[in-house]
Parts: C-alpha cells; structure tokens; sequence
DNA sequence: CCGCGAAGTTATATCGTATTACATTCGCGC
DNA sequence: GCGCGAATGTAATACGATATAACTTCGCGG
C-alpha cells in the first residue's frame, strides 16, 4: 500500500508521484537521524518501489539531499512566517528566536540538514536551496522591525542569527555544561534577542548623528 | 615505503605505530573532505596495510573518528593557548576570536568535525572528546579576562562562542551574501568582540549594584 | 493501433564496512 | 636463547549501499 498516489491516479507498475514520496520519506528519516541516516535503498524499500526506482527522479544521493533541503527550508519559512505573522505581545524578534531554537532542538536532524551540512555549502549561488536559505534570512531582517539604516539592519540580523544557530548547535552537542547548563535555553536566546536590539538601536542613533 | 615507524623500529610485516598513523592520515583526510571524507579502506591503503588492519585499533569507524576528534581539540586547544599566552597589542578574546575564525574556515573539515558533527553530539560527558571540548571552552573563559561574577562570565563566554560558531557556519555555507558580503569577516568578528565586552562590562556593574 | 517516452524492474558491478580465521612478530618468563 | 601468549598484521568473505545497464510496463499523441 503505497501511501496514495497524488497526482495521477496509477496501476501497481506505477507508483505515480515517487519523487515526491522520496522527498517526504526523506525529511522523515533525516529527522529521526540526521542527513547522514538517508539511504535510497532504504527509502525504495519502505516506500515499497525496487532499489534503483528513485534514480529515475533523483541523479544520486546528493541531489535527493539537496531537494529535501530544499523542502526542509520551505517548511521552515511556512511556519515561520505564519508565527511572526499574527499578533502577539512578544516581539518578532524574539518569536522568531524563541522558535528558532525550538525547531533546531526538536528537529535536530532537519536542522543540520540545513545549517550544518556540506550539502549546502556546496550548493551553487542561485540554486533553489540557496534562494530557500536566502529568503528565511529575509525573514529574520523583517523580524527585526528596524528602519533599514544601510548595512546596520542586515548585519544585526546576521549577527542574531549566527548567536541563534551557535545556541542550537552547541546546546545539541552537549557543550552547553558548568554553571551554564542550569541557565535555560529559552532565557539564554532571550538574552541574544535583548541584547541585540539594544546594540542596534544604540547603532542606528549614532548612525544618525554621524550622517 | 610506510611513513616511519616512530614508537618501535619494526619489520615489514608490523607497521609500528599505526593506530597513530591512522589518526594523523584521517584528520589530514577530514581537513580536505569533512567527516563523511574518511574511509577507513582508503587510510589502510595510504598507509601501506591491509584493509582490516585499522580494526585492530578501532573498533569501527564511529570510534576511529571519535579519537580524531580528539586530537583535533587538543591541537586547537594547544594553538589557542599559544596565540593567547604571549603579549599582544590585542585583547586575548580578541584574539581568540580572530583565530576561530580563521581555523573554522582555513581548516573547515576539521571544524565541523569538532563542533557540527554527530560524532561529538553523541559523545558521553566524560570522554575524552567531551573533556577536550571543555577544555577549550575553559580557555575562551580565560580568554575574557573578566572577574568571576557568578554565571556572567561563563554565560558571556557562551554567547561569544555561539556568535563566532554561527560566523563561521554561515560563512563557509555561503550564507554571508547580500551588502554583509561586502563587511569583512574579521570586522564582523571584532564586531562581536566589542558588544560582548559591552555586555558584560554593563552586566558586572548592574550586579555589582543588586549584590 | 502504434510507437515513444516516462517510470519502474531485474541483474549486476563496485565499493566500503566489518567479521572470521589464520599468520607473523614481539617480548617476556624461564 | 627458547617457547609461548598477546599484539598486530593478512587473506577471505559476508553484507549493504550506490550506481548503471538492459529490459518491461503503461499512458498518450499521432
């Protein structure tokens, strides 16, 4: 029983929207195991296609990494975007945080996927994982609901975002120890979304004063 | 022509030191290709031994590349404790900072073998590789040359290596696009440096206060 | 209804990990 | 210095994953 067939309506030789299933079934695996716990012929399996099937949809094992980063980072635009879409008393700022780290310990494996893998150090400029990247990135800028002074909005958006993804990474490697380690995770982010907000705001008045 | 015994003057038929050579090949390989580069049959062959030869050393290539970890942190840390031992101009978080980053990017491989890797995220509390990890952190502490004012300082320096991970990560993975692309990374980093000396200068005086 | 292309299959080559059984050498007690 | 056990190496092999090649099935346009 392969999990329903999406766009066409297809025989049992045909399974009728593999490369989509492979992509789904993927991000679920990676999840679980990180990037490296993928293998196509585990996925063939469990989506009850023969071994070499997904070489149909996707070059090698790489290309089918790219395209569930690609996904992940979809995903995690989508939700985001939804969050610091609706109304709240928190900040953007600090949602966007806030549910940064949530995602990167909850779904770890998705997360190094998409921050911590070669796979996307590899990828060309403009590839559709790159734009993805890119575009989460916009969010963050817009999350910081500065008025664009030159450089200063993208480079503190940079700067949060680097703190962000070196909490998560650290936390997920057990470093986060000594005296430290009793310090919440979610007190910890709000400090860097504190902290941050002054410092830009600090910059956007001298920013002001010198021009 | 195997590369020199160095414990024991051997034969042929023993290689020596292998379990050593083997560690200083793969973290060689790790420098070019990143964790997923080694493999323990192509290690053998450079090194002139049977396939199964390493085995006899590691158990398998998860615990091959736990003890590469290993020594990674132990160089990083001896080079770090050089670099901030000797008189500089340069403030010693400077300096360490400065460093990181130009090993995190100079020597990538090694880099997210140490701090991006499932390797170091499954690693027990006591090991080695977890010791190691500490060890270097207990450096950045140094490094601040802050007094000891309960967590702050310890927190700081957690910050401050949150920041510069998450630099270097989005740096390498090509993340550092747009009019930040045009901000030099060393900028960016001594960036980070000043808040963060800010920050805890401001913080240790508002305890000062409280307490 | 024919044939072409997309998508799937079986069979197979290749490679890396890991184990097992066997060989060689070291070093140590006698 | 001899012999024996432990350490360290080799050869043979099983297994699993990637990837390719050659063949099959099916939908569809002419």
């Amino acid at each position: 029983m392969p999990p329903r067939p999406a766009r066409k309506a297809l025989n049992a030789y045909h399974h009728g929207d593999l490369r989509d299933a492979l992509v789904k079934a993927a991000l679920h695996e990676v999840e679980l195991g990180g990037p490296e716990a993928i293998s196509i012929s585990a996925l063939a399996k469990k989506l009850g296609v023969s071994q070499p099937a997904p070489y149909k949809h996707f070059a090698d094992r790489e290309t089918l990494l790219t395209a569930v980063t690609a996904e992940a980072f979809r995903q995690f635009s989508a939700m985001m975007r939804t969050a610091i879409g609706k109304p709240s008393k928190q900040s953007k700022l600090s949602r966007f945080a806030q549910l940064t780290l949530d995602f990167g310990l909850r779904r770890n494996g998705i997360y190094r996927l998409m921050f911590a893998s070669r796979t996307m150090a590899c990828a060309p400029k403009g590839s559709e994982m790159h734009s993805a990247a890119m575009e989460t990135f916009e969010l963050l800028v817009e999350a910081l609901e500065a008025p664009a002074v030159g450089l200063l909005r993208e480079r503190s958006a940079l700067k949060v975002w680097a703190s962000l993804h070196g909490v998560v990474m650290l936390a997920e490697q057990g470093l986060l120890t000594g005296q430290v380690a009793h310090v919440s995770r979610e007190e910890l982010v709000e400090d860097i979304v504190a902290e941050t907000k002054l410092a830009l705001s600090v910059a956007i008045k001298a920013a002001g004063k010198a021009g």
